[in-house]
Parts: structure tokens; C-alpha cells; sequence
DNA sequence: TCATTCATGTTAATATATGTTTATATTGAA
DNA sequence: TTCAATATAAACATATATTAACATGAATGA
């Protein structure tokens, strides 16, 4: 641009002008920076510091970024893209199944997440749920509350679980809920890895009017460390089509129902990320 | 896109664009994205294992998938840059009030986004907070608890309100908490732009052993719509160094502690810019 | 005036990023 | 299943970037 003194800039203004420059162009390396502003490569890593201590940049190994927003956001490890399909599927069924004006609880699981990014199609819906991602999925959504329940922060994965998640549970009431299953077994037993989480899930099926499972073809038939609830006492199982018919059949002598999404086309290959 | 000249840019930025066109274009191998950004194979491949570690991408044999990102950002910068300066050094102030093993109530603002930005350097430390930003920041960090308030989540900024945020409130308890105001008069009330958001701080007050607020000069010898709470019933008043000394005097009358940053480099560089 | 502080530059020790080579692992076809 | 092709991980080497410590010189204030 135009090259003014530079030399002669007071560090705040050399800073300023820094994080202007920053902000516009993306990216810089501490020796461009250098350069531009007549100083050592000392001087701008100093500035970067400071800079950087502010949230003004981000530092780079080399140079800086411009730090353009402070961004709060939870990537979440979907490990089988293979499945994202069939969760789909699951989501639209369960979708078939909330109303106008419905309040929904939804575990912490992606294929719930799923749900959540459907349900934005409906309208005056509250979803209760522990999970950050679903949160943040409909922040900013009109038509939908959100309703997050407290707790203790996990460390690996972004929700809430704990003696507070718990005693909230206790005070509220959702129409409906959708709830994941690490494992279900040939008895409609459903199974979570873990036992504080399987607890959690039993909560909050129990704070539901009506209570769905949600499980894709490759948790049946297997199960878990911990048995949480049973099919028989919820209103039914949501499945992709995959389910094998011996595994359906013996679920359907205990009385359980089964939903399936409709064979309509499975959402053809086309399909970017979900 | 225009091509930059791509071996130049630094590790973070090639990352990030990494992700970038894994997002979009779904997969990608890991030779075509050495010939892309004109590196070898195996600096790839540590890219890609730190992405994968984050959970940004999903890593393949001979290539890689983006991961399914819910990612959740908010304009904040605008709010953030201003007092930057004097933001850090209130933080700075903060962090000394705080013990290793405390438990540290924040309310919702740039100022303790600041505050749990410096948390990190503490050990054992509990944060309860309705903040999601808050949250954000402190996420996967081992040394630091973080206890999410339950609620609501507010339409227009990421945190929690309302009377399950209340409840929690009521059974929680604090060693510290750092409340800051829209504005302070010179009688030392504190005032909030909306009654709501004010009724909760002062809850947020009572759930603590020692109070503090903090505020920006910017803050002083102003009041807003909602007047929560006074100083004198609290522990002190955290704000940085361009304080009015009439107005200091004047909270001194009241006998109400202020606590100033210990003068380091703030605003020798000029003094104009802030 | 002198001492002090601050911004800056210089140097050496350290850390980081990358590429190359070699051993091991994975994949897909026979 | 076995085998060949390819991908990966580990170990090293090198170039570059960063940090810390010290040195300089200008501005500040008694």
C-alpha cells in the first residue's frame, strides 16, 4: 500500500496498522512484517506477541493469521461416513414422529444430531438436550428453543453429564424423546459403553411422554457393558432398512415395534457431506 | 481460486485450507493434496494426523474425509478489540484473586472470556459459568472443570438464562465469582441493559463467597436500564488504570475496594490509541 | 544532569517444519 | 489364502523460526 514512515510508527499504531493489515489480507510471515515495517524480525514477533495475548492474531509458526472471530464450535469424530446415510433415514422417521408445538429431548449422539438439523423445519419446537453440538447446530433458530441441560463439561466429548445434568432431568417433561443405543440385544436390551451415560439416558427417557430408540443396523444384535432400559417399555425402535429380518422378527415376538424409514430412495450416492 | 504461491503459506493456514476443501469436496488423497500445496507426502500425513487428532478430518488409507464439523461462531471480535488492553490487564487482576483448587463463577461477557482464557495456567480449577464461550475456550482443558449452567439458550448471544439457570444457581456455590457490569454510577450501584440478564448476575452474586465486578473505564459514571446490585456488597471492583481519580474518589467515600492492574506497559505508546 | 524505563536489535541455544530413506503395514487382485 | 503394489510410520538430516539473554540508544522524569 502506500508506504508511509513507517520507520518512524509508534508501536501501537505499527501494531494497529498490523492486525489492519492482517484482518485484510489473512495471513503474514514475520518476515514480511519485517520488511514492511522497517523493524527486526525481534520486533514484530514481540508485537505478534502481544497481539496474540489480546486475541487480536493468531500465531503461526512463521508469521500470524488474523483472528477474525472469536469461535466457539465442537467438531465431532463421525467415524463412519458409511452410516450417515442411514442416519438420515432414522432422522426422517423420527421426524414423522414430532409435531408442531412439540417438545423433544435428544441425547447426545450424532445420529440425534441429525434429527436437530431437520428439526429446524418444524415450527415452535423446544429441544431439550446435554449436547453442545445439538446446541450449537440450532443456535440462532427462530423456531426453535433450546433448552440446554447443565452439567459438568465432558473432556473428549462436548456434553454435559453429572448430578446437575441429572437434577434438571428430574424437573422437566418432554412430549418426546430420541435416544441412541451403543448396542441393542435380541431381548430389545439397549446398552451404552459406559454406565454413567447409560444412567443418564434411563433419565431421561423417564422425563419423556414418548421414547424412541435410535440405532443404525450395526449396533444390533451386539451388546454393551452397560443395559440401560429395554424396548418393551419404550414405544419403539427407529432402524435403517439394513436391519436383518431374523433380528426384526425376534424383536417383534417381544411386542416392540419397529420403525423403518421409507423404502422411498435412500438419498442417492450424489450426496456431500451430510 | 487464485493460486497463491501455496508452498509458501504457513502450516496452520495450509491446514486450515486443507479442511477447507476436504469440507467441501468430501475426500481427497494424500499425493494430490502434496501436489496441491507443492509439499511432500509425509508432511501431509502430519497434517493430517494433527487434524485428525483435533477430530477435523477423518483419516484414510492414502487419503482423507472431512469429519462432520457443527461448528457454532459468533461475531464477538467487534465487542472483543475494544479495551483490549485494558480487558487483559482486568484479567490479569482477576487471576490473582484466584487460588489453585477455587471455584470460579463467570458471567457472560468479554471481560471473563478474558478471565478463563488466563485460567488455563491454574491448576484445579472449577469454572461454573452459563457462558458458552466460556465453555469453548475451556474445552478439553485437563486442568480445568467446566460447569455449565443449564437454561435457555438465548437467541442472539451463546449463553444460558432463565429459570433452570435459577435453579442451578441456588444449588451452587462458589469461592470467587467475576460479574461484570454495563454500567457503574458513582454511588456504586451496578446496572445490566436488561432486567432479566441483571436478575440472574445478582443470583450469580449470591451463589459466591467474594464477589467482584469488573468493568472498563468506559463503564463508569453511567447507569443502564437494570440496577442489580451495589458495591458495597461486594468485595471490590476490578477495573484498569484510566480511571477517573474523581470517580475513584468517589467509590472510596463508600468505602468500596477498587483494584487497579499493577502498572505494566499499558498506554506508553502514545496514549492515544484505545 | 543522571538514572530509569522502554523499544529495539543482536547473538546463541532451542524448537519447529520439512524432506529423505528405510522398515513395516495395508490393500486389493490372483 | 498369498503376493505384489502401495501407503504408512520411524528415524534421521537440514533449514528455518523462535526464544531468552544481553546490549544499545532514545525518551522520560526527578
Amino acid at each position: 500500500m502506500n508506504e508511509q514512515p513507517l520507520a518512524t510508527l509508534s508501536p501501537a499504531s505499527r501494531r494497529a496498522k498490523m492486525v489492519q493489515w492482517l484482518d485484510a489480507n489473512g495471513e503474514c510471515s514475520v518476515d514480511l512484517l519485517a520488511d514492511h515495517f522497517g523493524v527486526s524480525g525481534m520486533t514484530i514477533r514481540r508485537d505478534l506477541q502481544d497481539l496474540t495475548d489480546d486475541g487480536q492474531v493468531i500465531r503461526t509458526h512463521g508469521g500470524a493469521t488474523a483472528a477474525t472471530r472469536v469461535s466457539f464450535e465442537f467438531r465431532f469424530l463421525e467415524r463412519a461416513r458409511q452410516q450417515a446415510e442411514e442416519k438420515k433415514q432414522i432422522a426422517k422417521t423420527a421426524l414423522s414422529l414430532i409435531s408442531h408445538g412439540n417438545t423433544v429431548m435428544l441425547d447426545s449422539s450424532t445420529t440425534t444430531l441429525a434429527i436437530a438439523r431437520q428439526l429446524k423445519t418444524l415450527n415452535n419446537i423446544t429441544v431439550i438436550t446435554g449436547s453442545l453440538p445439538i446446541a450449537s447446530e440450532l443456535f440462532g433458530q427462530e423456531n426453535v428453543t433450546v433448552l440446554l441441560l447443565g452439567g459438568v463439561l465432558r473432556q473428549n466429548t462436548p456434553d454435559l453429564m453429572g448430578a446437575i445434568t441429572d437434577s434438571n432431568l428430574e424437573n422437566l417433561r418432554a412430549d418426546v424423546a430420541f435416544i441412541g443405543a451403543d448396542a441393542i440385544d435380541a431381548q430389545g436390551n439397549l446398552y451404552n459403553v459406559s454406565a454413567e451415560i447409560g444412567c443418564m439416558l434411563a433419565r431421561m427417557a423417564n422425563a419423556a411422554t414418548r421414547v424412541y430408540a435410535t440405532a443404525d443396523h450395526t449396533k444390533l444384535d451386539r451388546h454393551e457393558l452397560y443395559r440401560y432400559a429395554n424396548l418393551k417399555d419404550w414405544d419403539g425402535l427407529i432402524c435403517d432398512e439394513k436391519i436383518s429380518s431374523l433380528f426384526k422378527q425376534k424383536l417383534e415376538t417381544h411386542k416392540i415395534p419397529i420403525m423403518l424409514s421409507s423404502t422411498k430412495k435412500a438419498q442417492h450416492a450424489g450426496g456431500r457431506c451430510s
